[in-house]
DNA sequence: TCATATTGCACAATCGTTTGTTCTATGCTT
DNA sequence: AAGCATAGAACAAACGATTGTGCAATATGA
């Protein structure tokens, strides 16, 4: 295609210099290498003139080194993972790197698919929200050498670093509130049963029933979607035993429980409270604006890129693994209950 | 970093082979060339078993093909983008292409800056949704051949391929449906005014009203932003003359928008009524779902795929511009006046 | 049996950079 | 004036693949 392009030797031989002295020249190491005042202007004069672009994919061969790193997440459909792309892509970009986006969909095949594609790349890092539970094909990268790190789910016996929420806390924050506004049936909706951030989650929701020594454990759910939410939010509908409230562990879940509850015309929150973790610009105007835990998208965002990045600059950063805390955002979705007391 | 990766010579010096013989085993280039049945055997075997991956860059270097494409939106952060790079993200990758995604920001120097990112990589294709009106930067690389898809906006009379919406014929179904509910006093916040779609759904918008005769045109705004919808709603109903009905032209506008009725304590659709463009499933939980005019996201997705591959594929494919039918999804967000009859 | 086809594969150039090393002036020192 | 330092720049070998062409060895045909 556009192979009519300047390259570095038609400078040199505009210049009558040798391509050598282009090329330090236009990588800024003239000084270094101590080329001359006049020869540096000329050939910076005629790059500019030809308008050069250089070839990547010439230096990267040669130096080991693309400019880019790539982003997996599962699903660019996802509001919190398309916000935390969009933070991504520009402190990426802004150094210089450009982001190949992978969006794995939740499934761990095409996760390992992109990762062989990347491979072949010489992508220099990888920011990856893992879909599921299985780390084998990470972990060899990692072992590899490439510098990888894990946001939102992660591996917390594995030495691959990451940054995420405190998860726990956050679960533990959002029961306490329902169960301080005196609810004692809570349901929780969970994701992939395996997956980190979701134990974490369930423990802090245990911790914080236990705490207030309430025995009804209601956990369903096992996958991080919006079907599950739906037919999870139908299915405990039927129980004899109804939930008062009920917690779901992100905010797909939370939109298919809103689906369900809104066909079965129950009310939010009149007729059942809802909390959800991540928080979203529309929850602020939905029928009932959700209360929700909100994770610290942008730190989280910028948090890994900066250790991403020195890692692939061996500035040994001792950073391995991070959890930010997250905070209640309490809106109007969960109803003062005093049945209890 | 891992670069004591197996190369082809590793295989050629294992099988007793010529590189040559190697790379066009791997290449599938067997029949063509002559390869006999037990050396390609031998070659992939071996392949196979040292995990072989090939290193693109050299291959490009010496093809010119990066087997990449590059994605760039205004912004990841608006779902209707975001669903738009889900989909395309898996039909690249279906094809062993990968996705370099750009993020402009809705800035046009962001939007230069990344193309000119992008010119120094060989990438094969660009699926753009330009930011704003201007095209010089993008026609330069359609010019020098580089397959370039314009989607959801575009310029008219360039002769760069774009797949977007009817939007003409959504503004004109939004308005009319508007009008037949019995509303004369309709506004209508715009985004960016010389961008074509936005142009287009003006004319639908004042085709409608023309049609019936009516004289009240209330054109504000001037982005396709949040902040735009708030502050344009926000003087709107200072207005003496106050709209009985809002046409946002975005679904970023129409969130502005809610935020603002919301503050005013102005209820939809009993106040006043609301219609937008673009669709989201979040529309269907809202306090009062919003009709709205449904763009075939997926569809201008596959559609500009297709036809970028088959650019890039040089089997040239008629298919310049072309616009999809949307669809006017009428939810509850649009009050039956009776006060004109 | 000799000429010609065909099969199977290797040589070596090439893609556009980067970079360790070498080389030649010129200037400086004493 | 001889010796050495330094400034300024070029040589040529990589990086790892792809590919036009050439060259044996074997098969085929008359």
């Amino acid at each position: 295609m556009t192979h009519n392009r300047i390259k570095i030797n038609d400078i040199a031989q505009l210049t009558g210099l040798s391509t050598t002295t282009v090329s330090r020249v236009l990588n800024g190491k003239a000084k270094q290498y101590r080329i001359g005042k006049e020869s540096q202007e000329k050939i910076k004069k005629i790059a500019k003139e030809l308008n050069y672009i250089p070839n990547q994919n010439a230096a990267n061969l040669r130096t080991g080194r693309s400019n880019t790193i790539a982003l997996i997440v599962p699903s660019l459909n996802n509001p919190f993972f398309a916000n935390i792309a969009s933070n991504i892509n520009n402190e990426v970009r802004d150094k210089g790197y450009v982001t190949i986006v992978g969006d794995s969909d939740e499934d761990v095949a095409t996760e390992k698919l992109i990762l062989q594609q990347l491979s072949s790349r010489n992508i220099e890092g990888i920011i990856i929200v893992p879909c599921g539970n299985k780390w084998a094909h990470i972990k060899e990268l990692h072992d590899q050498g490439l510098p990888i790190v894990c946001i939102d789910r992660y591996f917390d016996n594995l030495d691959i670093p990451f940054v995420s929420t405190d998860n726990h806390h956050g679960a533990y924050l959002a029961t306490r509130h329902l169960i301080e506004q005196g609810h004692t049936i809570i349901a929780c909706i969970q994701g992939v049963k395996e997956s980190t951030p979701n134990k974490l989650r369930i423990k802090g929701y245990l911790d914080a029933l236990s705490e207030s020594g309430i025995k009804d454990i209601l956990i369903t759910g096992d996958e991080f979607s919006f079907h599950c939410g739906y037919i999870e939010t139908k299915l405990l509908l039927q129980q004899k035993n109804k939930p008062t409230a009920i917690f779901t562990l992100s905010n797909t879940i939370a939109m298919g429980a809103m689906k369900a509850l809104k066909e079965e015309r129950i009310k939010i929150p009149d007729d059942i409270s809802l909390i959800t973790f991540d928080d979203h610009p529309y929850l602020d105007y939905l029928a009932t604006p959700l209360s929700c835990v909100a994770q610290p998208v942008t730190d989280i965002s910028k948090i890994a890129t900066k250790f991403l990045f020195s890692e692939i600059n061996r500035n040994k950063m001792p950073l391995p693994k991070i959890l930010l805390k997250p905070n209640l955002n309490i809106k109007e979705s969960v109803k003062r209950l005093n049945s209890r007391y």
